[in-house]
DNA sequence: CTGAAAGCGCTAACAG
DNA sequence: CTGTTAGCGCTTTCAG
């Protein structure tokens, strides 16, 4: 075997083949204008010598460089996880890179890592943005010539395509959930409201809230989508609104949170306190009372991202964005109850609905 | 302003500037041997257009991209997130991008990534890599010119830096622990024995029941390091061995897979079935009862796998290897209990032990 | 201190 | 069908 001192480059195999680098480039892109002859001979050399094209120099040239970013908030949340798989999936199979950011819902942050791509001239970009771009932030991206599919959004006005969840159904599902449970003191804890995907939920909430027909008292609050702060909301909200009966939580990591704080207070769930919490992460299932929820297709959602985003960086000229919206369903478990059943039998229901 | 047509070259702030484009690079990079006011100058002009270098064009003359490889068996691994976001961190301190790769814990699909890896000029891979390498892959990673940090893995015998946490103490801890609640017919659930990580967590396990000075039994079972796997391995288990009154878990996805098939099986954690985990991931203090195990520093394992990466890279001649190894810690929770107090309390304990 | 020139490895017209 | 010629945008000798 030869000694490969140095990287095969594609002069190595023009010189053994003996043809012009611009014939092994040709060949091996399997454009055809070769001779049959020709290209069976560099295709053995090639593979002989193992070549493997220096993807920065094609990438200098073509424009791109077959790498895709996917910008989230915080990747060690399930749900970006799971979403992240889903892309890296799609973005393996079209032989392209997932570059990983983690942006922490900080807009700085998130346009220096958006720079850093475009300085490496990536494919496109995934972003899970946070909250509502600026005018100028919103033109540089559009000027960047780059492609650009928004999750978790539906900002429909916007020129870049989008992927995301029906949130709005979502919270209106949950919110009429609850309802039909007879629950009239129902709280909502969510995410930061300047975020659509939050906001989208929130107004879901209302709406189901406002068509019910029902006269219900609700308290609104917000603050970051994690377990410690839904925790912190849940603490204040018991200490200060002892009337609430069930909690409509932003997402699965409040909910967690939620769970944790009444767990604390010693206040009883389901049986107390009903909570219903919104993604559907692998834990919500595992955890006791298993929690209540509103499931997300988040490995298709990944995967659709990097799809749309290929699809139109193919065609190119496509500027026309497609917007996909995922249906989202109520999955029933044990952290929700009927509000009259606890009324009527105080402390044996218990036993009956936990039963797992 | 002007329409930034295409992107800002170097040329074009040379143009602006009235000088040599060599000398805007120069002045750019810092250089010494630049005329004070020519510098001003030139980055007065870049600021002005905004000017950004183009990493490809850079990365192909230098030799190398300003981005890692993270190669892992699946990102929705919450252990991996955590790994993964401190990896990120780091590598964004070092304006270095992250490239995110599942390998599912397959060989072939783990060389592909790497290949492509290479493909295009990363500084440097770490990789929580399957199994043991075969001889012509190790070589090949040797020989690829670019820094490998191995994740979770002691081979000082590679020619690989590595980061791990100390497996075989934290299997012989989790056994010990177990045998000092009195515990004597005990299972070890791990994963895959080929992988090093989890050979070693059995080690420690064996040594402990060695070194015990008591007669114990064990039984020994080894799956995929996942809930449905843990969960299969149980449901085996507790048909077959009735005896076994503690589980050692490979990692808390197998423990929590134990959990639940305990949970149907009708047999209570602690009350009948002592389980501890091993990671110490976010849920399994959330869980019910909340899950004893060890605990390993997973952020900072993977800030300090870019932190060698990166060293090691810019001094570039500094072959020696480096090894880091964190401590692991025991968590004591609410799924483990002594044998003894079963057995003189049957019912009442619970009620004490389980309070949280 | 600065410009000219060469080249990283590859692709893409343009001639033959 | 294939070789020649030009770059892509940047860094890096090498002269001057």
């Amino acid at each position: 075997m030869q000694p490969p001192l140095g990287r095969i480059t594609l002069k190595k195999i023009a010189e053994e083949a003996g043809v012009d680098v611009s014939t092994v480039s040709r060949a091996l892109a399997g454009l055809n204008g070769v001779h049959k002859d020709t290209r069976d001979r560099v295709l053995e050399v090639a593979r002989k010598f193992r070549y493997r094209p220096n993807l920065l120099a094609r990438g200098l040239v073509k424009g791109h460089s077959q790498t895709i970013g996917l910008l989230v908030s915080d990747i060690r949340n399930p749900y970006f996880a799971e979403v992240a798989r889903g892309a890296e999936d799609a973005a393996f199979h079209a032989a392209h890179d997932l570059v990983l950011c983690n942006s922490d819902l900080n807009q700085t942050k998130q346009m220096r890592y958006i720079r850093s791509l475009l300085d490496k001239n990536v494919t496109g970009l995934i972003m899970h943005s946070v909250g509502t771009l600026s005018a100028a932030e919103r033109e540089e991206l559009e000027n960047c010539g780059v492609r650009i599919v928004l999750l978790d959004r539906q900002a429909k006005s916007q020129p870049f395509s989008t992927v995301s969840a029906d949130n709005h159904q979502g919270g209106f599902i949950a919110a009429q959930h609850l309802i039909e449970l007879g629950h009239r003191n129902i709280a909502h804890l969510n995410g930061p409201r300047h975020h659509t995907t939050f906001a989208d939920r929130m107004r879901g909430f209302v709406d189901a809230v406002d068509s019910s027909g029902e006269k219900i008292s609700t308290v609104m609050m917000d603050s970051d989508p994690t377990i410690p702060d839904g925790y912190a909301m849940t603490k204040k909200l018991l200490a200060e609104k002892p009337e609430v009966t069930a909690i409509v939580a932003g997402n699965d990591a409040i909910a967690l949170g939620a769970m944790r704080a009444a767990a604390e207070f010693g206040v009883s769930i389901p049986d107390d306190l009903s909570v219903i919490g919104f993604d559907n992460i692998e834990v919500s299932d595992l955890i006791h009372p298993a929690l209540t929820t509103i499931h997300q297709p988040k490995y298709e959602m990944g995967q659709a991202a990097v799809e749309i985003l290929l699809k139109v960086s193919r065609t190119e000229m496509t500027r026309v964005p497609e917007h996909r919206l995922f249906g989202v369903t109520l999955i029933e478990r044990k952290s929700c109850k009927p509000l009259e059943v606890r009324k009527a039998r105080p402390v044996a229901a218990s036993e009956e609905v936990y039963t797992s």
